[in-house]
DNA sequence: CGGCTGATCGTG
DNA sequence: ACGATCAGCCGA
């Protein structure tokens, strides 16, 4: 298989809304117990820092959990929600900025990783659901993409720059035109920055 | 397809 | 107590 190139640091050194938009389209790779599975990015969500009412990290939480959104771009932040789901984002900016990317949503970069990643999804569900509804949905939310792929909070606070597991790669070029934004998900309470058009997708 | 709801637990 | 969610159930 054709290796393509892992992102850089200086990739993920910039704001966390020109990392959302380009990260469209890329490749997160990740070493399952099944073996390596890869994603093409197709959804993504900004939040920005201690000023953002949407952000774990507003007025400033810096907190243990929070703590992986202040390292530098490319660090991973996965963490727990609804008590039962884990959540994929990436630092952006540098150390001490807590920006971050939340991925919403992959789809299989190869067919090897569509059976891996119907396997994670098939296992995950415990029997709730059969195979076509997993077709259907296998990786359309930051839920399912993280049981998708096999992300658990092990994978938290990683250097996804340096990490030989964990990391994302170049993928299909995007034009800017294909870039569709819209309001974030699930965050009513955050007032007037829950309008703000930080969701992107292809 | 759209709206509503229970599940479940680490964090602050 | 409270979620950066999901799946099942209902009605259209």
């Amino acid at each position: 298989m054709e290796e393509r190139q892992r992102l850089s640091g200086e990739f993920f050194a910039r704001d966390g809304i020109t990392v959302a938009r380009e990260l469209l389209g890329k490749i997160l790779v990740h070493e399952t117990k099944l073996g390596i599975v890869r994603g093409v990015i197709t959804e993504t969500e900004s939040y920005m820092g201690e000023e953002d009412k949407g952000a774990h990290t507003y007025g400033g939480r810096r907190t243990q959990r929070t703590e992986p959104m202040y390292h530098q771009g490319g660090t991973s932040y996965v963490y727990l929600i609804y008590g039962m789901y884990s959540c994929m984002n990436i630092a952006a900016m540098t150390e001490g900025i807590p920006q971050a990317v939340l991925l919403r949503k992959v789809e299989p970069a190869d067919e090897q990783s569509r059976e891996r990643m119907e396997r994670l999804r098939l296992e995950g569900a415990k029997g709730r659901q059969n195979i076509s509804t997993i077709r259907k949905h296998l990786a359309d939310g930051p839920g399912k993409l993280c049981i998708a792929m096999g992300i658990t909070r092990k994978d938290n606070d990683i250097d996804m720059v340096e990490s030989p597991s964990f990391y994302v790669t170049e993928g299909m070029e995007v034009l800017e035109e294909q870039i569709k934004a819209g309001k974030r998900i699930g965050i009513d309470y955050a007032e007037e920055a829950a309008d703000y058009l930080w969701r992107f997708y292809l």
